[in-house]
DNA sequence: CGCCTTTGACCAGCGC
DNA sequence: GCGCTGGTCAAAGGCG
């Protein structure tokens, strides 16, 4: 899951590559990785990708072009999507254990301690793969398709407003978010997602459960919008960011021609505008 | 009644 | 060592 060709990559260079565009490595990395990272693990059936690669983008919750200042040099583009992935986790353990629980790992050789604390010390310990994007979205709570538990509000430095932690409502699911909004840009919601689901379902609130199976999956019908987030759709982004930085280094623009305006009205309150993902936030 | 959010307190990591 | 900050816990209360 870690690169291993940047094994010494801290969160901080990280985040320095995700401000500097004209690092061209940035993007040789098979951009499929970020996504597997997160149990959003693409049967790639060619026809699959055949599909994404014929001009069908996904457009989940990108309901118009919108003009966002970045942190690249692509801001003057008026563009709706710009994607952008930031290197590796810095967590070995976290890439060694594979899928398991993190926790469990952590407090074997840990010296007895009350229960509590320990555990503290576990989840401390322990940083799991992160992937971000900032979203356009009035909505804070953005739905992607699994449930989540509020277990923390936190003020943000330098920001007015609060940051939230959720967990994911699977008990035996690690996965947690973080949701805060842009200090420069109030109407972006960036969300942060930690750690790795380890259950198929996809449930909605109060609204019956998403299989992988279920027609309303984008995976098996692509006429109908994808419970987000969709592994084809961040898969999609990156391609695009992929095949567009391997030319001529830039983001990539909006595929006004053949994009096809989101009509579904009910995608309102999903992931809202994507217009950046990152690693290791 | 179960699930959820809210919120203050606590703890660990980090920089100085 | 100290203070700041981020992240988590857990009790309390709300809601369907």
């Amino acid at each position: 899951m870690n690169d291993p060709e940047n094994p010494d990559l801290s969160n901080e260079s990280a985040w320095r590559q995700l401000t500097a565009p004209d690092s061209d490595d940035f993007f040789d990395r098979d951009t499929s990785n970020i996504l597997s990272d997160f149990s959003w693990n693409l049967h790639h059936s060619s026809s699959d990708h055949h599909r994404l690669d014929s001009g069908v983008t996904p457009t989940a919750g990108v309901r118009s072009p919108v003009t966002t200042n970045l942190h690249s040099s692509t801001s003057s583009c008026s563009s709706s999507l710009a994607v952008i992935e930031v290197s590796t986790s810095n967590n070995p353990s976290a890439t060694s254990s594979s899928s398991e629980d993190p926790a469990e790992n952590s407090t074997a050789a840990k010296t007895p301690d009350t229960p509590k604390k320990e555990k503290k010390k576990a989840q401390k310990r322990i940083r799991q793969p992160r992937f971000a994007f900032m979203t356009k979205s009035d909505v804070d709570n953005l739905e992607d398709g699994y449930r989540w538990r509020k277990y923390g509000q936190k003020a943000v430095k330098n920001s007015p407003f609060p940051r939230s932690y959720y967990r994911c409502t699977n008990s035996r699911c690690t996965v947690k978010k973080r949701v805060e909004r842009s200090s420069e840009d109030p109407s972006v919601v960036i969300t942060t997602y930690e750690g790795q689901h380890c259950h198929q379902n996809i449930g909605f609130p109060r609204g019956g459960i998403l299989t992988a199976h279920d027609p309303r999956n984008f995976t098996s019908h692509h006429h109908l919008p994808p419970p987000l987030p969709n592994p084809y759709y961040y898969q999609e982004l990156l391609h695009q960011l992929h095949r567009d930085n391997t030319s001529s280094t830039r983001l990539p623009q909006p595929t006004t021609g053949d994009a096809p305006a989101v009509s579904n009205p009910s995608e309102e309150g999903l992931l809202g505008d994507i217009v950046q993902t990152m690693r290791n936030p």
